[in-house]
DNA sequence: CGCCACTTTGAATTAGCTCAAATTCCGTGG
DNA sequence: CCACGGAATTTGAGCTAATTCAAAGTGGCG
C-alpha cells in the first residue's frame, strides 16, 4: 500500500517494542514516565515557583482567540482542548493530565488557538512565556523539559490522528481508553478504574463518531467483558487488564472471523 | 453541543477572521508568511550555516525508530512523515514544505517516531540538535523560531484531526487542496496549480478515506468546476479561485439542498 | 509498442449515522 | 425521605455515506 522502505533496524525495533508491550514490560515504561513527570515539576517549582490556580469542572483557563503570553502546566485533574473553526464547528483535540503543558499553540501565532477546559478540579501552574525563556537561559535543563514537552505533543497528536484514520469505531474507543488507562499509569495512578469526565457526545467529538456509536462501543466491550462499568452510573470504567484492550483493538483489525 | 463558554472577545476574533478569508484579505496574511519564512531561513543560514543535502522522490531522510540527534529544515520540495504502529499499520500524518521542520517528534523520545520522505526532488538542512541548542543561547532570536515553529506543528496538526473529525469526504478532499495551495502561497510560490506528489491511494491515506473515494471527490470537484485537471494527467490541480475550495467545504457542512 | 501502476467509474455491501423511544441518573425542592 | 424533571444514556430500526469488489480506462516509461 505505501511503499515505504524501511531499515532493517527500524522494523526489528518496532517487532521488539510490540512484543514488549504483549508481555508486562509497560509497567517499568510507566514507571519511569512517573518518575519523569514527577521529576519535571520538582524543577519547574525549584526555579520558576509558579504561581498556583485552583480550577474546577468547567473553568477555561484561556479561550481560542486569547492573546498568549502564559503557559500553564496541569498538576492534578484534567482538561480537554477544544479547537475551533471560523464556522463554528468545534473539536476537543487534546486531553490533558498531570504533567502536562497549556498552551504550547498560542506561541506562533500570539494567540492561542483553542479553549483549556477543565473537566474536574485540579490546579495548573501559571508561566510567563517570557519568564520561561529567561530561566531557560539560566538553567538550559528547562528548556529540554519544554521542548521534550511540544515534541510529546507533536507525537501524541499524530497518534490521535492515526487512531482515527485507521481504526474502526469500536477500536478507537477501546484505544481511547486504553490511552486514558495509560495515561494514568504513567503519572503514577491507579489505571484500573477510570471516570469519564465527559459525556458520550464529548468522546464521540472526540474520537470523530456520534455519542450512540460511542455508547454502543462502550456497550460492546462490556459485553466482552474487556471493561465492567461500576456498579452506580456509567462514567466510572473499570478495566481488569489494559492489555486486553490493546488485544480488542488488535481483534478489530484483523478480519478473523472469532467464529462465536 | 459541546457546551463551551466561550468570551465574546474570541467569538469577535473569530467572526473577524472568517470575514477577512471570505473578502481577499488572505493575500496579505500569505505575504507575510512568506516573509516570515524567508527571513527564518536567512537567521538559519546566518547562525548555523547548515550543511545542506539535495534529496529526490522516494528518499528516506530519517525512518522511524532511528536515534534522533539532528533536526531538518526543508527549503525547497516537499515531505510526508508516515507514522508507523507497532502492529504495522501506517499513516500520513503530515506533509512538509519549505521552511517547514522536521524532526520535532525525536526530541522527546530520543528516537524518530515517523518515517520523513521525500516526495519530490528539494533539499533540505541538516541541523545537530545539540548545536542548534548551543547556537540558542548565543541568539536568542533562534529559540524564537524554533519555539514558533513547534508550535505552528502543534496548531497545524490539530486542524488536520478537526478535519478528519468533522467533515464529509468531499469536503476534506477540498480542504486537503486548499490547505495545499494555502502552504505554496505562504511560501511565496504559484498556487493556481499545484501538482499533487502523492497517489490517490496515499491521500486517502492521510484524509482517513479510500482512494476510490478520493478519485470520486475530485471527480466531483472539477464538474462543479472548483478545481480543472492539466490537460494532461491528472496530477495536476488548476485552482482557478482557493476561495472557491473554502466556499465548497462550507456547502458540505449546511445541509442546504442546492437544487440542482 | 506494450507493460504496469495508477486512476476512474459502477454496483453491491456495510459501518456508522439519524431518528425515535425508553430508561437511568442526579440534582432540586417539597 | 421521596417525588419530580431535565439531561445523559441506551437500544432499536431504517437510511446513507463511504467502503469493497470488480472492470475498464489512462499514462508513463523502458
Amino acid at each position: 500500500m505505501l511503499e515505504t522502505i524501511r531499515t532493517d533496524a527500524a522494523r526489528t525495533q518496532f517487532a521488539a517494542d510490540a512484543l514488549a508491550s504483549l508481555r508486562g514490560e509497560d509497567r517499568l515504561e510507566d514507571d519511569r514516565a512517573s518518575r519523569r513527570v514527577a521529576d519535571n515539576l520538582r524543577l519547574l517549582t525549584e526555579r520558576l515557583a509558579p504561581r498556583r490556580r485552583v480550577v474546577h469542572a468547567g473553568d477555561i483557563v484561556f479561550a481560542a482567540g486569547d492573546r498568549f503570553d502564559t503557559l500553564y502546566v496541569l498538576t492534578s485533574g484534567c482538561f480537554k482542548l477544544v479547537n475551533l473553526a471560523a464556522d463554528g464547528r468545534e473539536q476537543v483535540v487534546s486531553l490533558k493530565f498531570r504533567g502536562d503543558w497549556l498552551g504550547f499553540d498560542g506561541i506562533a501565532r500570539g494567540a492561542y488557538s483553542c479553549d483549556a477546559v477543565a473537566m474536574d478540579t485540579g490546579d495548573v501552574w501559571v508561566i510567563r512565556y517570557d519568564t520561561l525563556l529567561g530561566a531557560c537561559f539560566r538553567c538550559p535543563e528547562l528548556l529540554t523539559v519544554l521542548h521534550a514537552a511540544m515534541s510529546r505533543e507533536i507525537g501524541r497528536d499524530r497518534d490521535s490522528l492515526m487512531s482515527v484514520c485507521t481504526l474502526p469505531a469500536d477500536a478507537r474507543v477501546a484505544e481511547f481508553l486504553r490511552h486514558w488507562a495509560q495515561s494514568l499509569a504513567q503519572r503514577g495512578l491507579r489505571s484500573d478504574q477510570i471516570t469519564l469526565r465527559m459525556t458520550r457526545a464529548e468522546i464521540g467529538n472526540y474520537l470523530g463518531m456520534t455519542l450512540e456509536t460511542v455508547s454502543r462501543a462502550l456497550s460492546k466491550l462490556a459485553r466482552d467483558k474487556v471493561i465492567d462499568f461500576a456498579e452506580k452510573g456509567r462514567r466510572d470504567i473499570r478495566i481488569p487488564n489494559v492489555q486486553a484492550l490493546s488485544t480488542f483493538v488488535q481483534r478489530c483489525l484483523s478480519p478473523v472471523p472469532t467464529l462465536q
